[in-house]
DNA sequence: CTCGATCGTTCCGTTTACGGAACAGGAATG
DNA sequence: CATTCCTGTTCCGTAAACGGAACGATCGAG
């Protein structure tokens, strides 16, 4: 399984660069296939043209509200000048990859959507999150044996499985065919509620 | 400071955000789900504690350089914090709107994931898919009732609900909170093949 | 209760991203 | 030719984001 939030040691996304200069250059690129001028962009985004220029030539290190304003302008969203496309770390495991597709949160718990992939052969065991922590599978395609360790569950496709992960679990690929489904993490917020020192300051 | 967008006024997505108290928000709930303190991620973050106090808070407006050390910490996207790697196609009805995230494909089925949200209110109708289409909803906040019109489920946060909707459904959310869901379509290959027997494949 | 460790916030000096202005080069106009 | 407008870069004072340190609060151990 993902082994993607529980405390670790770099859990690691090579990729995702914030490298300036990548941003700078896909910044320079939307600019320029939009056929706008630095200082006109600058004007109309609200941002000093000294601001774009460095931002352009990766020689500033840019605030999100600067960021923002000039992608806003340009039509895109944030992501397309951070990284790829493809932004999402994948995790890797012996049988499981994960994608992460989206982060939410309200106020009970933190969901984590993955996109799930477990290829066929002896599957993969994965340990214990925090407490609380609840998993849901939905198949789409093969069929999917996972669960707690000692005590798996099985879904073919439009299957869908649920369980507590705070113990040690599986995930398993029954039969030759790959499996693909969705994995939704849920993190229960924290039960110490100390967040209750709303008193005003 | 930048005003957003004075240009393509974003019909939807109501909350672009880049408000930085909901960034604050989502960054506090990452890790407050992996259980993690403020002080042991800034520490192996390499930023300072009153960056990121003031940056959960909201009261900074954060450099890029600064965020992704913090949210490649926690193992998740920058997009993850920022208001949605949903940039994908968005629907939306009386009381549901739906984002795409993801199509799949098999031999069987082509598969559709959805980011549904339904607000409260008097909910809303849809009409029949074709023969052997089913949904799949996962309910992460809320209490939703759907299914057919007929004879609708009812689901709350972490339940799951399946039906076939080649008939008319309904969604609606239960009491006065504002239901997120996943939804899952899945579309069956054509067997009654009006289009497909054009030619064997 | 006292002590020590850690929590998250606030204070503060340093660093730096910010926008405005000044600058050099190019293209179009008279 | 000079003039004018534009381009993108560089200079510079100001605002603010930064990390380190100090702070009060909370928790667990002795």
């Amino acid at each position: 399984m993902p082994q993607p939030p529980p405390s670790g040691p770099p859990p690691v996304t090579p990729e995702a660069d914030t490298d300036p200069s990548a941003i700078g250059r896909r910044v320079r690129a939307l600019r320029a296939a939009r056929g706008i001028s630095l200082s006109a962009l600058a004007r109309q985004a609200g941002v000093g043209k000294a601001t774009l220029s460095g931002l352009e030539n990766g020689t500033r290190n840019p605030t999100l509200e600067t960021l923002y304003a000039i992608t806003a302008h340009l039509g895109v969203p944030l992501t397309a000048v951070l990284s790829g496309p493809t932004t999402g770390p994948t995790v890797r495991g012996a049988a499981v990859s994960a994608t992460l597709l989206e982060v939410f949160e309200d106020s009970d718990a933190t969901y984590e959507l993955y996109r799930m992939r477990v290829a066929p052969g002896p599957g993969q065991l994965s340990p214990a999150h925090q407490a609380g922590v609840t998993e849901h599978v939905t198949v789409f395609t093969g069929v999917l044996r996972a669960g707690p360790a000692d005590e798996p569950l099985t879904a073919a496709a439009g299957g869908h499985l649920r369980w507590t992960s705070d113990v040690p679990h599986v995930y398993a690929a029954v039969g030759d065919d790959e499996v693909t489904a969705s994995l939704l993490l849920r993190y229960p917020r924290s039960k110490e509620g100390h967040l209750i020192n709303a008193s005003r300051r």
